[in-house]
DNA sequence: AATTCCAGAGAACAGTTGTTAACTGGATGA
DNA sequence: TCATCCAGTTAACAACTGTTCTCTGGAATT
């Protein structure tokens, strides 16, 4: 039984989205810490104090964004780590999804990116729990590799990490290569391959 | 030679080093877009107008930051991938040597990681030009090594930067556990060995 | 000793900011 | 139908912003 929203909660969600998107386009070129609140209300074409009804302050918009870029990843960070084929066959499709998900979310990528390390302490902290998350999937996903026999649960998380981060820096290439020509992209696609790969390798002879 | 400066030009550096210095304080909190040039001059304790005598801007203040910042971790760097000992003792010490930087720096560290990827275009360029050159420097320093013989020069450049991300990453990570109890940064210095021991591996086994 | 130079001060500018309070009018539920 | 609710509006606030022009006093140069 699905329950259809009201006029009234369906207008606000709407209004609610318009934030969102507003500020993503906005924080395309400068920080959340010098995001104005004045600034999406103008954008989004509403009066200042409309945006009280939404969000307590800039950093509480930026927590929501936090949810919505790194909410709807989880299933495909399962994908790009999937046991499905040899190793450079999934090494191949994960760079690939990576560069896919850059092309289709480059704001949002670039939110993550910015943020992560970025001068408002709830953000940052927002990112870090998704981010561990993250890490755990890839965790419980590389365990189910029969590769992982033998494996401590703490190197997998340690491996599962490396990915991660991994990720955030090729999609973080990709981001800079958006603009400029194939050919640069391509070049992000072979550096990335072959960390990818090395990486793998080192996996392969961890136990040795 | 030295030219011994005039008290004019002394006056006016050490003016100027003040600036720096109350702009990366400011910076702990908030990023480089959201710092306004009155906020800095400020806290120096000069007038506004002050600030025009030694910056363009904000921005242009950043990349003098980015300059103080990584300008003097070049030798570092020479330090951390040195050929002496055997990989595990190496790897120990780029470690210790990351950990007692971000210990001494931590200003420094958290305004790199920061203004990396933020909201200031100069700023994120110089940052950039300044990490491909230790890529390079790192590169030159792995072709050195005896295990280099037979690797490519793309392939060199790959590790580097493979090395150089992973830098970032682990002096990131020893900035959060900063204020943390001691058994936090062991975590930390275990997570990073690891990692490293593990693309030492890959490396060794890329030719096979 | 006389002149030039220039880091920093002072005052003023038009715009901007976040936050408050009191309001309106259409959706909601009795 | 009528009272209640609440997303969004309007107006006003003190505080702040970057930038301009003009001035000053001590260092530097001649």
């Amino acid at each position: 039984m699905s329950h259809t929203l009201g006029i009234r909660q369906a207008q606000k969600q709407k209004t609610r989205q318009a934030f969102l998107d507003a500020a993503l386009t906005l924080l395309e070129e400068q920080s959340l810490s010098s995001l104005g609140l004045r600034e999406v209300t103008r954008a989004v074409g509403v009066a200042p104090t409309a945006f009280y009804r939404h969000f307590r302050s800039t950093a509480d918009l930026g927590v929501a964004l936090v949810d919505e870029a790194l909410g709807s990843l989880h299933p495909m960070v399962r994908t790009t780590v999937s046991t499905t084929g040899d190793s450079e066959e999934r090494i191949a499709r994960a760079v690939e999804l990576i560069a896919g998900h850059v092309a289709t979310h480059p704001a949002h990528v670039r939110f993550i990116a910015r943020e992560r390390h970025g001068g408002v302490q709830p953000v940052r902290e927002a990112i870090r729990a998704q981010l561990q998350r993250f890490a755990e999937e890839v965790k419980a996903e590389l365990a189910k590799d029969p590769e992982a026999a033998g494996w401590s649960d703490d190197d997998l998380l340690m491996l599962a990490h490396l990915y991660v981060d991994q990720m955030l820096i090729t999609a973080s290439l990709f981001l800079e290569a958006l603009e400029a020509p194939e050919e640069e992209r391509e070049r992000v696609t072979q550096l990335a391959t072959r960390q990818l790969r090395l990486i793998t390798i080192g996996r392969g002879h961890w136990l040795d």
